[in-house]
DNA sequence: TCTGGGGTCCTAGGACCC
DNA sequence: TCTGGGGTCCTAGGACCC
């Protein structure tokens, strides 16, 4: 049996732990830039708002509602994303970690899922206040099934414990498009043929099954009970560091400090995964089709160190960049991951500097880690930084910095 | 100039997820 | 005027090989 944990609103309920002002109130969350929602509570939800929406779209709505906005805090809900897998460990060692606010945990045991999950989702909102849902199954897609539906009913929901009949009842009140795999396109496809829940989906005849999709095929036989969707790397394939900017931008300076500013994010962010990269590419972008310009770098050896990158960054920047645009949009990406201890030096590397570089980087790394991200940074990413996104409704970081503890009394 | 079958690798784009 | 950011996987098409 396996078990999905996902945590409810996730985004919002962080806020809500820091601030319980908010626990009654509907509460939505805002993109970088303070763009779009990205998190609702469900009273927000229940007023028709979308996920994913442009604030701008629904802002009468939300002024008349009295809904709370906040920009995203990733400080805060990163942490708290690590002490929500912290207390699922105690129960398993084998988390298999889906985003910041889900995991599967393979279960063990023979019956008794479904006290077993309501225990869980106790102890977890005993643990972090966080509020989570679980769903209980013998596939991951049926497990995030059940879990969808508890949402509606008491939070946990086991098939485990369920008679044939009953889950059959509980997939024909899924809508297909609920279902993990089926999105927008594909609903739109099993719509035509008359497919409405999970429930049809699953009884879809071979005929028809044939002209879909390998994944389609595959999220059929997961919700027949038959293990088929892929366990998710413990390492990742690729990483990126991208943000629009607060207004548009120019200049050839202000892009190369963007694009500087990003490669280090992403040097520092490779040395958390003990990773490191064999190419670099970046982009700029005005948002129309026409200005997006992108370029790619081989790097000699694979690496994570700051300087390496950002220089290779600000080469990319000269690249890139064409005068008499305004960019909207910035960032780099590495998709050649190797692994630190895989990685292939050449003959004639130069081990003595390598090594000085690495010590360089974990000097800035355990100076971050005290101070704050941006602490200590390489000048190229330079002072003024007026691109940064806007995030004036940001919480405090109140987990991660000194400085924004929570005070009581 | 046209004609076969089989294969790999790379890239771009699309679809999906949160 | 204002529409996020970070991922994975699949497919189709082109280049190239024998």
């Amino acid at each position: 049996m396996i078990a999905l944990v996902d945590c409810n609103n996730f985004f919002v309920s962080c806020e809500r732990v820091f601030d319980p002002g908010l626990v009654s109130r509907p509460v939505a969350v805002l993109s970088s830039n303070d763009g779009c929602i990205v998190a609702r509570s469900n009273e927000v939800k229940d007023l028709g708002v979308t996920m994913g929406a442009p604030a701008f779209k629904y802002k009468e709505l939300l002024v008349r509602h009295r809904v709370v906005l906040k920009s995203s805090n990733f400080a805060l809900y990163s942490d708290m994303s690590r002490r929500v897998m912290a207390t699922l460990r105690e129960y398993t060692p084998e988390v298999e970690i889906y985003s910041v606010d889900e995991a599967f945990l393979p279960l063990a045991g023979e019956q008794g899922y479904l006290e077993w999950a309501q225990e869980l989702r106790d102890k977890v909102g005993r643990d972090t206040g966080i509020p989570v849902s679980v769903g209980v199954a013998s596939t991951r897609t049926l497990a995030k099934a059940a879990a969808t539906l508890s949402k509606r009913r008491s939070g946990v929901l086991s098939f485990a414990d369920l008679s044939e009949s009953e889950v059959d009842d509980y997939l024909r009140d899924l809508p297909v498009g609920d279902v993990w795999g089926i999105g927008r396109k594909l609903n739109r496809t099993l719509q035509a043929y008359q497919v409405r829940t999970a429930y049809g989906l699953r009884e879809l005849p071979e005929g028809v099954l044939s002209q879909l999709s390998v994944s389609v095929r595959r999220t059929v036989q997961e919700l027949r009970g038959e293990a088929a969707a892929a366990h998710k790397a413990a390492r990742p394939k690729s990483m990126v560091s991208t943000r629009s900017f607060s207004s548009p931008i120019v200049e050839l300076a202000e892009v190369r400090e963007a694009l500087s500013s990003h490669a280090a994010t992403l040097a520092a962010k490779l040395r958390r995964e003990d990773m490191t990269t064999r190419t670099l590419s970046a982009f700029i972008a005005t948002g129309a089709y026409e200005g997006y310009r992108k370029a790619s770098l081989n790097l000699a050896i694979p690496t994570s160190s700051t300087s390496e990158l950002v220089r290779a960054a600000g080469e990319l920047a000269e690249q890139v960049y064409r005068s008499g645009l305004r960019y909207k949009k910035a960032g780099v990406m590495a998709y050649e991951l190797v692994p630190i201890e895989a990685r292939q030096l050449a003959l004639d590397s130069a081990l003595d500097e390598i090594k000085a570089g690495e010590k360089i980087d974990s000097a800035l790394d355990t100076i971050n880690r005290r101070w704050g991200p941006h602490a200590l940074q390489v000048a190229a990413e330079g002072w003024n930084q007026s691109w940064q996104p806007r995030h004036a409704l940001r919480s405090p970081r109140y987990t991660t910095e000194w400085d924004e503890l929570k005070l009581v009394g």
